[in-house]
RNA sequence: CGGGAUGUAGCGCAGCUUGGUAGCGCACUUCGUUCGGGACGAAGGGGCCGCAGGUUCGAAUCCUGUCAUCCCGACCA
């Protein structure tokens, strides 16, 4: 290709709307533009980038054995009336596009397709001997976020692999799940990324055993907590930890562990309260309302007691109450704290805040519109605690010396608290979890019978009875992980691509057209390497040598050769876009030593 | 949805406080000089100043409303 045929347009100056440095190349470098919010053109640079990576993703799924196939992406609401999650993915903060068609019918745009590949299963396949079965996608998902972000890392519409496995039992499936984590390994690898592997929240998709791939890097929108021995690694939103122990309250029990009043005037928060009164945090067991909404109206009041030092990790305590009351009252829409302001609204009379206790009564939820009762959740940290410190649910007053069984409350320990870098390991204490960022490029879950038994799903077993399949599902963010490769592959001039992905992998730059020497033999070399089968790129613009060495740094092609002062001479100059050195050669030896680096370039970091 | 900011040429911005002919840099077109790290000179083209009302002799500028976009939180590949 020639760059004078290929609709560059670079900018000079960082467009306003782009934040992190990959949004900004890419936009500086003319591979996407945007279209409206989390809606981009991928202009045919960003396409080629596209392919690559799809490229890669299909060779590695078709060597594990899954079939590529195309799945609708206008969906019926019956479909995910279904699977119980219409209300979910539309009411609310849902994220599905939805409309009505001219015949009033209702339809979603597919941002996942766990509906409709389950009931294309429960029509194919009816036996046993069929499985297990993994098919594939990559398509354009469409998903109204609540705040678009980053250019393509979180866009509105992007480009997504997504798989779905099936299987007669679990061990198949945990099987299937084990050829995906390799598969992805790979497929990260020959993209050239550095990418980890964590223990993962399964979220909205629901199931079981789930690990998310994040390409680290800075901008990463999620926090990783790792073991310096690479033993473990989480998101923090599924992170478990020591929490350190708790210091032990002097005075023992008063009254019998009912507590004994203590003043605590203007002490609202747990420092005050601590700085008043010589207490530890750890000593003080802290309680947070919170209102839970659900698909069937229910709203539920929440209680949650936590040990004064900690926080409240909130998809821990999301999960927690889905799995208490979401056979009950369906999909969990929301959590949000209660607030005066919200308690005044369902129509409740003010609490006392910051002084509140776990004893606090169901009673003041008497006519609020809400359940009667709370759901009474506590960490185990602040179960745990013996005797401690708690508000009196009055103005200006704690407890001191108070226990559970004194304020004649029964506890089960929840794991609730979000862990903290610095905090001790679970798999060996003398280990410290560190922090680091990552953007999840992928996404692997044992999802079970789920979807398959709301949909009723099922096959013929070897002893003839009827069972739901086992599933898996299996996501790569196609376009967030090209983007993600800029983000970990840039530097102060441009996109550094890796080779295995990048649009072409040579490009080739007469330093002056109008030199006869110098573009005669820029074009023979650049008709050598497409003969060689290199993918090779030819700056044939009459502009001056140094826009065209910017633009191409911009651009973020792994090589360049630079036709220059020595083509009279036959010699050429060779640059590694990722390096800093670059070295002069004859241009007839340029093929015999690129070919053999290009070839291996190819494989991205994969080893061997 | 809550909190903050911004809408002026394709991109980046000034002008607005104190109303009076719409500007700068980059990009684009033409000519000349230059030619290995975003050249220089000359000449040009391009604007419903987000939109709608209002105040005024006169509004990019003041007032009201509205829409859009971006940033901080909840969502996710």
């Amino acid at each position: 290709m020639r760059v004078s045929r290929l609709m560059l347009v670079t900018l000079r100056d960082d467009p306003a709307e782009a934040e992190i440095p990959s949004h900004k190349l890419l936009l500086r470098a003319g591979y996407i533009r945007r279209l409206a919010p989390g809606i981009f053109a991928y202009l045919p640079l960003m396409w080629r980038v596209l392919r690559k990576v799809s490229r890669v993703v299909r060779e590695e799924m078709d060597a594990a054995g899954a079939l590529e196939t195309l799945l609708p992406q206008l969906q019926p609401a019956d479909l995910w009336r279904r699977s119980g999650r219409w209300a979910g993915y539309t009411a609310g903060e849902g994220i599905m596009f939805h409309l009505h068609d001219r015949q009033d019918r209702e339809l979603g745009l597919g941002p996942t397709h766990e509906e409709v590949v389950t009931s294309l299963a429960a029509d194919l396949l009816r036996s046993y001997r069929q499985l297990p079965v993994n098919l594939y996608q990559i398509q354009t998902k469409f998903r109204d976020e609540i705040r678009p972000r980053f250019g393509l890392m979180r866009g509105r519409e992007f480009i997504m692999k997504d798989a779905y496995s099936f299987h007669a039992d679990e061990a198949c499936l945990a099987q299937t799940y084990a050829v995906m984590d390799r598969a992805y390994r790979r497929i990260f690898a020959r993209c050239g990324l550095r990418a980890v592997a964590v223990e993962a929240d399964s979220g909205a998709i629901g199931g079981s055993a789930s690990q998310e791939f994040m390409v680290t890097a800075d901008a990463g929108e999620d926090l990783i907590l790792a073991s310096p021995d690479g033993h473990y690694a989480a998101n923090q939103e599924r992170a478990q930890s020591l929490a350190e122990p708790a210091v032990p309250l002097a005075g023992g029990l008063r009254a019998g562990g009912a507590g004994e009043p203590l003043a605590t005037p203007g002490q609202a928060t747990i420092e005050q309260l601590c700085a008043g009164h010589g207490l530890q945090a750890s000593q003080v067991v802290k309680v947070l309302l919170l209102l839970a909404r659900f698909e069937d109206g229910h709203d539920q009041p929440l209680l949650v007691a936590l040990r004064g030092d900690q926080q409240l990790n909130e998809v821990k305590l999301a999960n927690a109450v889905s799995g208490r009351l979401g056979a009950k009252h369906g999909a969990l829409l929301e959590v949000a704290a209660l607030t005066p302001d919200s308690l005044k609204r369902a129509g409740l009379d003010p609490l006392p805040f910051g002084f509140l206790g776990p004893q606090l009564g169901d009673d003041l939820l008497a006519g609020g519109g809400v359940a009667p009762s709370f759901l009474r959740l506590a960490d185990h940290t602040a179960a745990e605690l013996e005797i401690f410190v708690c508000g009196a649910n009055q103005p200006d007053r704690h407890l001191l010396g108070a226990s559970w069984s004194g304020l004649g409350l029964s506890v089960e320990g929840v794991d609730l608290r979000a862990a903290q870098p610095g905090e001790r390991c679970v798999h060996d204490p003398r280990q410290r979890l560190e922090a680091s960022r990552g953007i999840e490029v992928g996404h692997i879950f044992q999802l079970g019978r789920k979807y398959s038994t709301a949909m009723d799903a099922c096959f013929t077993t070897e002893a003839g009875s009827s069972e739901p399949f086992w599933m898996g599902c299996y996501g790569i963010g196609v376009s967030r992980l090209a983007q993600a490769a800029v983000e970990q592959h840039h530097d102060g001039n441009g996109i550094c691509w890796p080779l295995a992905i990048a649009p072409f992998e040579v490009l080739v730059v007469p330093a002056n057209v109008a030199d006869a020497a110098q573009a005669a033999l820029a074009g023979r070399l650049y008709d050598d390497l497409l003969q060689a089968g290199v993918e090779a790129l030819l700056d044939d613009r009459s502009e001056r040598a140094g826009v065209k060495f910017k633009d191409g740094d911009l651009l973020g092609i792994p090589w360049r050769v630079v036709v220059g002062r020595g083509a009279a001479e036959g010699r050429v100059e060779l640059v590694e876009r990722s390096g800093a050195g670059s070295h002069e050669l004859p241009a007839d030896d340029l093929l015999a030593h690129l070919l053999p680096r290009v070839e291996r370039q190819r494989r991205g970091l994969l080893d061997g």
